[in-house]
DNA sequence: TCAAAAGTGTTCGCTATACACCCATGG
DNA sequence: CCATGGGTGTATAGCGAACACTTTTGA
């Protein structure tokens, strides 16, 4: 048997994180999941996620896991909800604090885990471990929420994009579509772009201009009290 | 000594909720504390809060608090942050998940409790207990941005009220002043008000006329599609 | 009669949107 | 030469912001 050796007057729960890791290849907004290799839920697909210890923080956790699956270091996640129903996990108490995290897909080696992990399109993700499902949706609307307000898009595209890799990823991440002109004219407006001399082919098409996203002008203009706003 | 029932592999960290009640009286938003009647940080203002039972979600036991405190069933609340730094209580590892409530505070009984409970104005908040001082800085800035997307601030407010009442609610809680004739023809655009046959006077001035919020019409068309906008 | 709050419309500028043609490249 | 995607400007409508005078009432 087990030795118990944490004792307590009243019951306590367990405390995780779980990280919804969120990636973007140019074309669809995709979500990096890890397959269950015991009981419960085996051989279902999860989020990393895992025990905070007792001298870290959630998130401090949450980036330790990130770490774990990605080899990522400083990456940004914010988090954005709590799930505590009391039959969320079957086997015992289990409250999560749910983390997304916005990385560069080409930047993510396999994970130190053995554990199986893979990327899914987001309209593919198959019926997951836990609560999961609903701890995705909840993470796709708040991203949402977030993306009109915080240059967050950029945490997922490469140091340089062009303009319509950020058009398709905000086409991603919203569900609709824009027209390019009006995109790029709105986009430029903010002043967060720079322009740079060098050019990409992507398609099989004209080559088209590379953008950097300027994140010092972006905090220099915060702090005078500019409010970006999509 | 205490028996120490309950027994683990590894350490538990606590979970409680704590729930920022803010009132509005007309004028100034205000916030209601209780007094800690124990150490640590006896003397010291706080919100209401506990630990989460074992058989109760997050919300509940958020809802359990206030009911607790201000007699109220059912007022709106909303989780926006778990904080789980490993140094927030002095005596062992807590995580706390907060919410707040938006309550009418003409509603709110004396609590069950015998803790001494007060309504302070928000510019005249003492130091708090724990962090709380942090959790009411975040909770405000959470409140600020969910009112511009949902019609929250009428939890706030009597069923029955002026333009003016619901213009200073705005004002305060967005530390903002507003034309009249803009605000009112603004809130008058939604559709969402319906306008009454009673007057009130409220100062020593003209009486004017009331509205009343209609949700009924509001969830029809946010089903629609509709996004409010402020 | 004075002070305090309520009621009420118009103008202007900006931003969001809708929309079409030409160019460069690779197959 | 054709298909694909890149680059670019203008016209219109709707919304947000600025702004002043008159009325009622209670002190």
């Amino acid at each position: 048997m087990e030795e118990l050796k944490y004792h307590y007057k009243y019951p306590h729960p367990s405390v995780t994180t779980d990280c919804v890791i969120f990636g973007f290849d140019g074309v669809e907004l995709k979500v990096l999941l890890i397959e269950r290799g015991v009981e419960p839920f085996k051989g279902r697909w999860a989020f990393p996620g895992g025990f905070i210890k007792m001298d870290e923080s959630a998130e401090e956790g949450a980036l330790r896991e990130l770490q774990e699956e990605t080899g990522l270091t400083g990456a940004y996640i914010k988090q954005f909800h709590a799930f505590t129903d009391p039959n969320r996990d079957p086997r015992e108490r289990v409250i999560t604090i749910a983390y997304y995290a916005l990385v560069r897909i080409q930047d993510v080696k396999g994970g130190d885990d053995a554990a199986k992990a893979q990327w899914f399109d987001l309209d593919e993700v198959p019926a997951l471990a836990f609560d999961h499902d609903r701890i995705l949706r909840n993470a796709m609307q708040e991203l949402r929420k977030q993306i009109h307000f915080e240059p967050i898009g950029f945490e997922l595209l490469p140091e340089k994009f062009t303009m319509s890799a950020l058009q398709h990823l905000y086409e991603a991440i919203l569900d609709v579509k824009f027209d390019r002109r009006n995109f790029s004219k709105k986009m430029l407006h903010f002043g967060l772009l720079d322009l740079l001399e060098e050019k990409a082919k992507v398609s099989q098409a004209k080559e088209s201009v590379l953008y950097t996203f300027n994140a010092e002008r972006y905090n220099e203009m915060k702090q005078k009290g500019f409010r970006l706003e999509f």
